[in-house]
This record gives C-alpha cells, sequence and structure tokens, in this order.
RNA sequence: GGUGCGGUAGUUCAGUUGGUUAGAAUACAUGCCUGUCACGCAUGGGGUCGCGGGUUCGAGUCCCGUCCGCACCGCCA
C-alpha cells in the first residue's frame, strides 16, 4: 500500500496517528531550518513539516523537492501551532519521519491551482496537468455525480439504458455528418450518429417502452463556447406516452438533478410558454425568465404621427428597463453602438426617459409630444425613473434584435445571476420553417414529429400555420434539450416526406427501414434528448462546456494536446480506398 | 464563408508619435530566514516581440500577406 490516507480527510481528531500520504508536490515553504510541504491528492491538500532540529537530513531531501514531485511522506499527524482556516485540513500537520520521492516532474508551464496564471491554449495543450486543478476537477465531479443520478432516477421511472450503434448510416437531413470510411465495403461510408433518433424510435417498435442512453452525439458543424463536434445527450424515449407525459417525467428528472446535486427544491411546476408567446415576449425560442423585461408592442400608439422610422416598420417594439432613466448620455450610446454591431445588425436605438419629476426626455421629442409619449409609458407600465428602450423593423428581426439587447440590459442590470435557476417549457413549436433560399419547408425539430392533432386539416391548405407536438425546456436562456411525440403512423409519416420535399424512392432509401418498422405494430410513441455538457455547465455556473468534458476540443475541432485530427499513412488511404486528391484540398 | 479582439520572458501582461541596452509581476535558480500557508528579504539567469514580405536612416510599434487562439454571425433537422 502506497498510501493510508488522503490528502483531504485528516482532522484534529486525527492528532497522534502515524500515517502514510502519498500525491504531489503543490509548493514548498522554506523557513530557515523549518520546510513546510503542501502536498495534494484529489481529495485535497496537506501540509507536511520538516525540522532540522529533528532529521537534518531529511529536511535536506524536502528542500530538493519541486512543484509536482510524487512523493509518499510518512509521519505523525499533530495540531499545528498556527491553523489555517481556509482549507479542511488546515487544524493538523504531519511531522513527517519519512519521504520518499516516487517521481520527480519538469517545471509545469503554469501553476496548478485555481487562480492559474496559465491561459485558455495552454490549458488545452496540456490538459493533463489543467485537470489537476481542483475546480476543473470539481467540473467533472459534479459530472459524475450527475450522471449518477440521472441513472438512479430514470432506473426508478422503468427506464432500460440500451446502448445504440456507433457506426450508423448517413442522412442528408440536419446537420453535416462524420463520417467512416468502410474497408471492407470499398468506396462506402458509416456516418457517426447526430443522434440516437432513429435507433430508439426503433426500441419502441421493439416493445421497449422506456429506453434512454447518456449517448455520445456527433456533429461536423462550426463550433461555439457551447459546441462541440462531439458531445453527450441524455437520450430518451418513452411508449403510449402524450406530451404531457413525456413533459412531466423529465420535470421530474431536472428537479431530481437540481435536489439531489444543487440540494435546490422546485415545489411548483416549471412555467410553460407557447413558441408563438415567447418569441412575441421575448424575441427567442430560449427566453432567459430569470428577468422579466417582456417586451411591449407599440405600433397602436407610435404609429401615424409621421416619424418615418416607426411609421414605415412593420413593428415598434420596447422593453422597459426599471429605474434607468438616470443613465447618462454615454451609457445609452454603448447600448445604441452594442445593438448596431454587425452581430446584432440594427439601425439604431430610440429611447425615452420618465423623469422622476414626471418630464419625459426622449431621442424622438421632435416627432411626439410628451403627451403621445406618455401613452408609450403607459402601454410599458413605466413609472418615473424608468427608461423605455425602443427598435422598429421587420418583426421578426427586430424581435431577434431586442432579445439581444434584452439579454445585454440584463447583463448589466445584474439580473443574471448564475445561482439563480429559471427553467421553463416551450411548447406549440411549428412543425415547418419555410426556406426562402430553396423555395421549401424543412422540419422544425426533425421530419418524425407529430402535428398537433388539431393542425392535421392545415397540412394541406396551410403547411406553415401547423403546430407540431414539440417541446423544448430551456434553463436561463440556454436550450437545455427538446424532444417531441413522433409520427406512429405510416400514411401520416409519408405525408410529411413529401410535404418536405421527398420522393417516396428517396425517404424509401434514407429511412425505408422505419418505415418498414413502422408496418409491424408501432406504439405511439414520443421522447426527448438534454443535452448532458450544457446541462453539467449550467449547474457549474460555467458559460463554456469546454470545462465540464475532460478532453475538449478547441474552436477549429482541433485536440491540442494530441495533435488532432492529422494525417494518415498512405498505406492506410490505400487500405480505405480513398484518394486525397492533395491539390483539391489546397485549394480549399 | 464572414465580423471583432488577441499573439512580446516558462506564464500573465505593459510597451506613448517609429528612435538609447524591450520592462513589470509571477514562475524558476542561489543565499538568508524556526510557524509559514499569496511567507518575507536579497541576488541572478531567462526574449526568433507568431511567421513571411514591404515602407524607413531606423519597425515590437506603420502597411500587405499568412498561421494560430478566443468570442460571435451564418451553420447546428
Amino acid at each position: 500500500m502506497y498510501r493510508d490516507k488522503t490528502c483531504g480527510e485528516l482532522r484534529i481528531s486525527d492528532a497522534g496517528q502515524k500515517v502514510t500520504l502519498a500525491g504531489w508536490v503543490q509548493k514548498t515553504r522554506k523557513m530557515g531550518g523549518m520546510t513546510f510541504v503542501d502536498i495534494r491528492d484529489r481529495y485535497g491538500i496537506t501540509q507536511a513539516v520538516f525540522n532540522n532540529e529533528i532529521d537534518r537530513d531529511l529536511t535536506d531531501k524536502a528542500n530538493t523537492l519541486g512543484r509536482e514531485y510524487v512523493v509518499r511522506i510518512s509521519g505523525t499527524v499533530a495540531e499545528r501551532s498556527s491553523k489555517n482556516p481556509n482549507i479542511p485540513t488546515g487544524d493538523i500537520e504531519v511531522i513527517a519521519d519519512s519521504l520518499e520521492v516516487l517521481n520527480t516532474s519538469e517545471i509545469p508551464p503554469f501553476t496548478i491551482e485555481d487562480n492559474t496564471d496559465g491561459g485558455d491554449d495552454l490549458r488545452m495543450k496540456f490538459r493533463y496537468l489543467d485537470l489537476r486543478r481542483p475546480c476543473v476537477r470539481k467540473n467533472l465531479e459534479l459530472r459524475h455525480k450527475m450522471a449518477f443520478e440521472i441513472r438512479r432516477y430514470l432506473d426508478s421511472e422503468g427506464f432500460l439504458e440500451i446502448e445504440t450503434p456507433i457506426l450508423v448510416k448517413s442522412t442528408p437531413e440536419g446537420a453535416r455528418d462524420f463520417v467512416v470510411p468502410s474497408r471492407m465495403n470499398p468506396g462506402e461510408f458509416y456516418a457517426l450518429p447526430q443522434s440516437p433518433q432513429i435507433f430508439k424510435q426503433l426500441l419502441m417498435v421493439s416493445g421497449y417502452d422506456r429506453y434512454f442512453q447518456i449517448a455520445k452525439c456527433f456533429r461536423d458543424e462550426d463550433l461555439r463556447a457551447d459546441r462541440q463536434p462531439e458531445f453527450t445527450q441524455i437520450d430518451c424515449e418513452m411508449s403510449f406516452v402524450e406530451q404531457e407525459d413525456v413533459i412531466s417525467t423529465f420535470e421530474g428528472l431536472v428537479k431530481h438533478i437540481f435536489k439531489y446535486v444543487k440540494h435546490i427544491d422546485f415545489t411548483e411546476p416549471f412555467p410553460r410558454i407557447t413558441w408563438a408567446d415567447a418569441m412575441r415576449l421575448y424575441g427567442s425560442d430560449k427566453p432567459d425568465i430569470r428577468f422579466g423585461m417582456q417586451f411591449v408592442e407599440l405600433n397602436d400608439v407610435a404609429k401615424g404621427f409621421g416619424f418615418g422610422v416607426i411609421d414605415d416598420a412593420e413593428l415598434a417594439v420596447g422593453i422597459l428597463a426599471e429605474g434607468c432613466a438616470s443613465w447618462s448620455r454615454k451609457q445609452i450610446d454603448e447600448l445604441t453602438e452594442f445593438v448596431k454591431r454587425p452581430q446584432v445588425g440594427a439601425k439604431g436605438l430610440i429611447w425615452v426617459k420618465f423623469e422622476p419629476d414626471g418630464s419625459i426626455k426622449s431621442s424622438v421629442g421632435k416627432f411626439y409630444t410628451p403627451e403621445q409619449l406618455q401613452k408609450w409609458g403607459e402601454k410599458a407600465g413605466a413609472k418615473p425613473g424608468d427608461l423605455l428602450l425602443v427598435m422598429t423593423g421587420d418583426a421578426m428581426k427586430v424581435r431577434k434584435q431586442l432579445c439581444e439587447l434584452r439579454l445585454e440590459m440584463g447583463n448589466r442590470l445584474g439580473l443574471r445571476d448564475k445561482n439563480t435557476f429559471a427553467p421553463l417549457w416551450v411548447i406549440d413549436f411549428p412543425l415547418f420553417e419555410w426556406d426562402d433560399e430553396t423555395q421549401r419547408f424543412y422540419a422544425m425539430h426533425h421530419p418524425f414529429t407529430s402535428p398537433n392533432p388539431d393542425d392535421i386539416p392545415l397540412l394541406d391548405t396551410d403547411p406553415g400555420k401547423v403546430r407540431a407536438t414539440a417541446y423544448d425546456i430551456v434553463v436561463n436562456g440556454t436550450e437545455l434539450g427538446g424532444g417531441s411525440i413522433r409520427i406512429h403512423n405510416s400514411e401520416l409519416q409519408d405525408k410529411m416526406f413529401k410535404l418536405l420535399g421527398f420522393t417516396p424512392e428517396r425517404a424509401h432509401e434514407q429511412f425505408g427501414f422505419l418505415m418498414n418498422a413502422f408496418k409491424y405494430g408501432a406504439p405511439p410513441h414520443g421522447g426527448l434528448a438534454l443535452g448532458f455538457d450544457r446541462f453539467v455547465s449550467i449547474l457549474a455556473g460555467l458559460d463554456t462546456i469546454r470545462d465540464v468534458i475532460a478532453f475538449p476540443k478547441n474552436n477549429s475541432g482541433r485536440d491540442t494536446m494530441n495533435e488532432s485530427p492529422s494525417p494518415i499513412a498512405q498505406e492506410q488511404l490505400d487500405e480505405l480506398y480513398l484518394d486525397l486528391r492533395p491539390h483539391s484540398i489546397k485549394d480549399v
């Protein structure tokens, strides 16, 4: 046995005990004839002390230790004469009587502590050192704990965890596939799954009426702070259920996680909002409802007074920032600059200040009388001291732009606290999304999503108005997951494929096996998938999912630690019947 | 595919209008220090200013190109 205690467990009650610890040297502090060595492992940090007056050779040896040396130290636990209240082991120290260097270490390129001096780039290159830092380790511990509680909850609800293949069939719809050449089938390719969607539906046909999987998924699209090329979903499917059953089961899961992992009890049902209302009130299908500031539509009180910017726009819509009438010209100019950035793309920003003395100041004072602006204020519920920010334009566009401004205001006013969690369901998504470029409908969720039964007649007359039986769960403005009730009737499925522009041949080629399966008694079914990495990062209070993944990829999909992706040998290419055409790659 | 920001010591950064030997902190090394825990004090070593080209008497600084990183838009059923 290398050790009999960890570096995190010794307390004052252990004083007098003889112990052996093993770990990494966090820091040495030499105080003349006395040397303190902080030794660290997964569990914590314990101070060992060496004293010239007790053992000169041993103290000399301790003085040769460098950062991140791996050591084994034996000694006696003793109460410290000066305690450190900042660490759990701060009441004690180990008076060393032996020291063994198990391994030396080069000087690490950054400090192994929460407040590291290393930048992101360097930390990723030396990720195995970065993972030694307690704050990164805590994220992975949280991830483990959540995965454990997810399994515990779903098991108690009768779900079976079933693995589905990683080498699957490529489908053209949806995200770009990662593909894998098949050596045994020259010229043919597998794809890595974007999700286990079709397999889980087949499992329903097979009668496994409650399935889940903590599943790796792959999408070959550009990355973001919250998007990795490979990521993990909590993927679930249930048979003989309606939307309400799925929602209540997974609301239960989310509540269970908050309760047992974060010790937060949600006693009330999560709020629900229709997609149409979410767009109208927040300009987003994933609203952050930690704060209000809902949109106020001003067409009826602002149009028709000869101000072109508003008269010519489809929609004038604003948000009320309570107590912000005192904001300076400079602060408001910053907001204007913010909405004019190309990423937001607005032309400008109209502001109206309802001063505490009852007067009104505004950027559109030339066009509107105070009485007219007062009407705006009434519509928005403005009180003296409030600031109304208004944008105009094409309805869908201006809502998106105002959404950005609303979130920015939330940030500036400190209304987006990381320790506050505001989940909600967004329901009644549209079934289709019209694409101007290709002049056709696309499935907003996926082509297996069932239309709302009430809207089925509209499929033939006005497909754009058809609502789907689809739902998303949103927490703090992040889409945590979504799902739908699926189509289990092959006639309806045929109709869907037709509306989506599939020829019967192509539908058969792509999804024939699913269509065949549906001929043999498919039960009504539906499900949902939660983004596991996002779920962990939300609970960890992080903006990026990178820090809850042990070995993440960077912005360009590269792993800078192992330098992947990388070229492969000509022999490997030959074996796979691949011809790279180097010139065309260079030209790209 | 696009926009923005960044790349200077092991690390994090500063570097003015283009001008003397490119600095600070930290890390590292050496010495002193017996209760430190962000220990302290002293001394020291450490630079392809991402790379390539250009302008100039002179470039870390200006221009062009390029590579890399981060954030975002497009994209992500």
